[in-house]
Formats: C-alpha cells, sequence, structure tokens
DNA sequence: CTACATACGTAATAACGTAACGCCGGGACG
DNA sequence: CGTCCCGGCGTTACGTTATTACGTATGTAG
C-alpha cells in the first residue's frame, strides 16, 4: 500500500482508464476495445496490457466473477484497503468499499496459517436497495 | 442453508465430483473433459452442466479467479457457511475455510446497505506456508 | 555504439462458456 | 392406457475471454 504517486499513464493506459471512468461501472476488455476502435485500437492486447499495467497501480479493479474492470472509486485513488465489491444483479450497479475490520480477520487467518497474502478477492453478489423494492 | 442431503448424482454429475474428488485440488471444466473422455464425455456442456448442479447442491465450488472447479473440503458435505480460500501462487494448493466473523462484518455492510446477499467470493491470492520456507 | 528495458502493433490461437436443437425415460394425471 | 410435461442427456455450432509469438520503436545506462 504505497503512498507514492503512479506513473504518468501512457496514452494507451490513459485511454482505457479514461473508457472505465466515463462509463462509471464495470466493462469488459472487449467492451473497451470496442469503444476505442476510433481511438486506433486493434486488438485485445492493447486493452489487455494497458488494464495490467492499471490494475498494477490500483487505478482499476478486477471483477473475478464477472471478468470485468472498473475504475477505482477513490478520487485520486489515493492509498487505501483492499476493496470489496457488491455486485447487484439485477441492474448490474457495482459498490466498491472497504472492509477494514473483515480484511483483519481474514489477515488472522493468513497469519495462524502461515500464508502470504498478497491479493485479495471479495465480491458480494445479490440485490441492491434500489431494485429490492416491492413494487 | 439446507441441513438435506442431496439427490442421488445423475452418472454424469458422478463422473464429474469424482474427478474433483480425486484431483484434490482445482480443475478447470476443460480439464476435466479431458479426463472424462474415456468415460464417453465429448463436449464441454455434459461438464458444465454436471458443474452447475453439483455447485447448486453445494458439492463442490467454483474458483473465480481461476476460472476452475473444486470439491468442497466438507466431509458429506454437510451444510456450513460461506467459503473462502486461500490459492498458494506457487505450488497451486487451496485451502478451504469458512471464515465466520469476516462474513458477518461483510453482513453487517449489506444490512446497513439494504443489499440483500445471495452469494461471496472470498479468494485470498498468496503463498503457503511450504513454499515460504527460506531455503 | 551496444545492451537492455518498456511500450507498442498485429496475427493467430488457446481457453472458457453458451445457445439451440432434438432425443429419451419417467412421473403425473385425465 | 395415452399423453403431457420435465429433467437429463448428446451434439453442433458459436460466442466470449485471454494469451503466445513475433517484430518494431524508443529511451536510457554502460
Amino acid at each position: 500500500m504505497s503512498v507514492e504517486t503512479h506513473p504518468e499513464l501512457t496514452k494507451n493506459q490513459a485511454l482505457v482508464f479514461g473508457s472505465l471512468s466515463d462509463a462509471g461501472g464495470p466493462l469488459t476488455a472487449y467492451a473497451i476495445l470496442d469503444l476505442l476502435r476510433d481511438s486506433g485500437f486493434r486488438a485485445p492486447l492493447q486493452v489487455y496490457r494497458a488494464l495490467d499495467k492499471l490494475v498494477e497501480y490500483g487505478m482499476v479493479h478486477r471483477l473475478e466473477s464477472l471478468n470485468a474492470f472498473v475504475a477505482c472509486s477513490h478520487k485520486g485513488c489515493s492509498s487505501h484497503g483492499t476493496a470489496a465489491f457488491a455486485i447487484c444483479e439485477q441492474c448490474g450497479v457495482v459498490s466498491e468499499f472497504t472492509p477494514d475490520k473483515a480484511m483483519s480477520l481474514l489477515r488472522d487467518w493468513t497469519r495462524s496459517e502461515g500464508f502470504q497474502l498478497s491479493r485479495t478477492t471479495i465480491e458480494l453478489r445479490g440485490t441492491c436497495r434500489q431494485c429490492n423494492v416491492p413494487n
């Protein structure tokens, strides 16, 4: 969890990050590719390479259960803890939060097992408040 | 979290579950397909259909970050809480555990958000104790 | 200049997953 | 008994997601 600022983004990285930010929600790599064809993108690898870096920088998260990617919701993407996601299966909205207490318990477990943790995926599927209304 | 016993498995379901149990670790759907060619399997759908049911019965878990499946480690697969997985990136070993306290905190969050939880994915990536030894 | 590292472009292919169709066997029920 | 429905099955074809392999360009350290 570094506090440093990230390297300047390359053109491709900036384009991919822009797509995700504008979308305001998750996009698949191929959806990004389609959005960026007009900007000269031709092949999946251009997207995947940029995504790899953006994920490495912590600016983008991968949603494993969706095979999709989302811009980190923290303005400026400053340092923060492990992110968790609540994914509404009705409307597709994704809420990001940082379950610090739960993570601390999970880390207790890894410590007791001698497991050296490098990355955590927490994804909750269900129905958001909006989609829950009885009407 | 039902306490009932599961329906009798069909032939295909039993074959797929057997593969996963024998493997003692995660397998991809296509790896299972290859293992079962001698038993008459020909197409991915045969595997996926069986896996869908086995996951529904709680006998098999899907590892989202691996696109793979693993037999539930609870003998007899009796009723149990949400499972979490620690995946060693060196040796591939997967440890299943039930992080009840962490889940309870995550449920606190969903409750406060009005989010109706249906399914939870928790996957920890890192290095297991065995692979951590200094030598 | 050379060596090395990083980003990039492109083509091809691998890996993962699903739609659509039809068949079959068994239970419900008139 | 007939027939209706349903779950499981087999097969073909296809769609989606991700990577391998190869070559080019550019920057920087030695």
